[in-house]
DNA sequence: TTAAACTTTCAATATTTATTGAAAGTTTAA
DNA sequence: TTAAACTTTCAATAAATATTGAAAGTTTAA
């Protein structure tokens, strides 16, 4: 395979991953080509590289940047912005890990807790059935959250080799 | 707050949560009356409780099987099918898990195998930085994909208190 | 200043994805 | 059998989401 054909290939699978997991293709597409590049890119790069307008290029490299995994840089006697990814895979994981507890988890953990409250008899098998099932998921999301927070304190070797010791 | 307003926002935050998840918002609000539910229900139950037309309900249904999160349960003396949810959350999580990794990580990995192949030279920088991105990436992915592994093995309370405990 | 270089915004448009509902298909009881 | 009860399909339509590109906004060098 070419280097042009394997990097396409990358940048077009990573777009199907991201929107797999609800992230916009053109947004996981200008990560990519940003995770493989060497040096900083310009919107004007992303724009051809991608083949996508200014107003896409410059909006998903403003998502990116809100989610940290991107970052502007100044080339002295340009006036243009320069945009480089961060590199570190599990730095990336991290980031994302803590964007998504912080707009996802939290918020249903918050909403599970109150919907304990609501006033039911433990009579009714309706009222019975949910009050169970609140409870179980919110114990859940619960620890899933208490994980995610040990993974954003924990570096990646300890992190990795507690889990796969355990497996043959 | 009232039962019937509890339940409501149940399913609308369930539903929400699986379109920030890249799951269809029906099918996620399918599931969430379904959990919720001491008993099986109908697909005119799921139509009439959520409000969505029966081709919708069948299909969200149909899905929800093809996920192993709901089955079928025949009630003797009545034709209608029923259908009925894991109440397990652990168990559904590592239903979900096992899908995914079946259907976004293996292939995500065996891509990024391939990619590695590709005829480069490392005098070139974008070629060298390819490289290492590409099997930074392949690393870490199989990582996940390995850690998935291990949670499918485990049981909840091993798995959790194995992180967990690492939290002060 | 000012005008060129560059970035951002946003209404219009295109694309993708989800939903409907009626028709076709299947199963079952009699 | 057959016809009623039920399920599935799928082309049409609606809704949600992403993209464009031109205009407005901002910054900088001279």
């Amino acid at each position: 395979m070419k280097f042009e054909e394997a990097k396409k290939q990358f940048i077009q699978t990573w777009g199907t991953l991201g929107s797999e997991w609800g992230i916009n293709r053109s947004m996981a597409q200008v990560h990519a080509l940003l995770l493989i590049s060497p040096k900083p890119l310009t919107t004007e790069d992303v724009m051809e590289d991608l083949s996508i307008s200014r107003g896409n290029a410059n909006m998903n490299l403003r998502d990116l940047i809100n989610w940290t995994l991107v970052s502007k840089e100044l080339v002295p006697g340009d006036r243009k912005e320069y945009f480089v990814a961060e590199k570190d895979i599990w730095e990336i994981a991290r980031r994302i890990a803590k964007e998504r507890k912080r707009r996802e988890i939290e918020p249903v953990l918050k909403v599970l807790g109150q919907l304990n409250e609501f006033e039911g008899s433990k009579e009714n098998p309706e009222h019975a059935a949910f009050s169970k099932t609140v409870a179980n998921l919110g114990d859940f999301v619960g620890k899933m959250d208490k994980s995610v927070e040990v993974m954003l304190k924990a570096d990646e070797s300890w992190f990795f080799s507690t889990l796969l010791k355990l497996l043959k």
